[in-house]
DNA sequence: AGCTACCAAGCAAGCGCTTGGTTTGTAAAG
DNA sequence: CTTTACAAACCAAGCGCTTGCTTGGTAGCT
């Protein structure tokens, strides 16, 4: 168990404590399954206790979706800036998106794809904006990549694929298996630049 | 509205009824979230009614992700031997699974891929053993390129993709846009034999 | 006569959240 | 070094509401 948000040093405060397990519970049962009781005994306090931290459930279902939204955003940006080369640049994101999503804050983010129709309209309207951030930065990258030529089909639809492909990952990788997850973000960049045989 | 399933004539029966409007409504609100008297309000009736066709929500929710996978599992046959070479069988598969995901029945679809937690273990696994059937179609079909050469990667990995493509597509296709779901299907398909220029 | 389809009413359980009060840690005032 | 003050963290109890589902009976078609 434990990881959940990874967010350095979150999980010292009361309220970190009850972001981490709360991630936890949501991924595993969903949002709407998970009752306060849940969250509450699995820190070791009582149900009513909860409110004094957040005002109410769905504050921390946004709470946790924020939290990884920015910590993931930024994640992008240092392996944007990280590398120099258009293609170096995607293969990053491949692979930051990778470690985002079956990695160090693999429940959070799966909470933020599955249950994001929980949060109001308000939020997830809020959710929105912090996402399209995350989503420049990709189409960024894939534009720069298909005016030099290495791709031709739209990089909208590229990013949305590509979407899919890492999206999906949580439900099958393994990760002790043999396939490493730098592997997988080389078999996957081949999707788009296409270095695979025929 | 409507269409949900459009299995032939299943919208006749009251039985029928409700598993459409349970699809709609399940997918639009999740399973948790919509209520039984949402259902019964939905087809006209008093909530208490609908369980002289369903002995629990539950089995609402259990029926219409039976009857979608068997339609769909048949659907995937019918692709397959409509073509003779490998290729063409791969083409039609990815076709008939759009046509599933974002054509005729996309909303029982949907609430396949995100409900499926809220069945009880017995369920799940009846469920599982189905979507085993489902995905073998897919492997023969996939393992038959691979052995010809078409592709270098693992079958298993390239099927996982091209699940995350194309179960992904419902969050952003537009059946009214430009681009034909023919065309999606061209485009994901050269993710996997590589046809695309680099 | 009997079956399918339905209604009207309501029950028991579980839910999110509130309330009023108690403990605990900390730090300035005496 | 002790006392006083105070806020953060928590408990015990329970309220009001919604939920899935039950029950006993009725309408209408064959």
């Amino acid at each position: 168990m434990a990881e959940s948000l990874a967010i350095n040093g979150i999980d010292d405060s009361p309220r970190g404590r009850l972001l981490s397990a709360a991630a936890h519970l949501f991924r595993d049962k969903g949002f709407d399954r998970t009752t306060v009781r849940d969250i509450a005994a699995s820190v070791g306090i009582q149900s009513g206790s909860i409110f004094h931290h957040f005002k109410s459930k769905e504050d921390i279902l946004f709470a946790v979706m924020e939290e990884v939204i920015q910590f993931n955003t930024d994640r992008l940006r240092r392996a944007i800036a990280a590398e120099v080369s258009p293609k170096g640049q995607l293969r990053a994101l491949i692979r930051a998106e990778l470690q985002s999503i079956v990695g160090d804050t693999a429940e959070a983010m799966t909470v933020l794809v599955t249950e994001w129709r929980c949060l109001g309209e308000d939020r997830q309207r809020k959710a929105l904006e912090l996402r399209a951030i995350y989503e420049q930065l990709w189409l960024d990258a894939l534009n720069a990549l298909h005016t030099q030529g290495a791709f031709r089909d739209d990089p909208f639809i590229v990013r949305r694929l590509l979407t899919g492909m890492t999206g999906w990952a949580p439900n099958w990788f393994d990760r002790d298996g043999s396939l490493t997850l730098d592997d997988l973000a080389d078999i996957i960049l081949a999707r788009v630049v296409g270095e695979h045989d025929r």
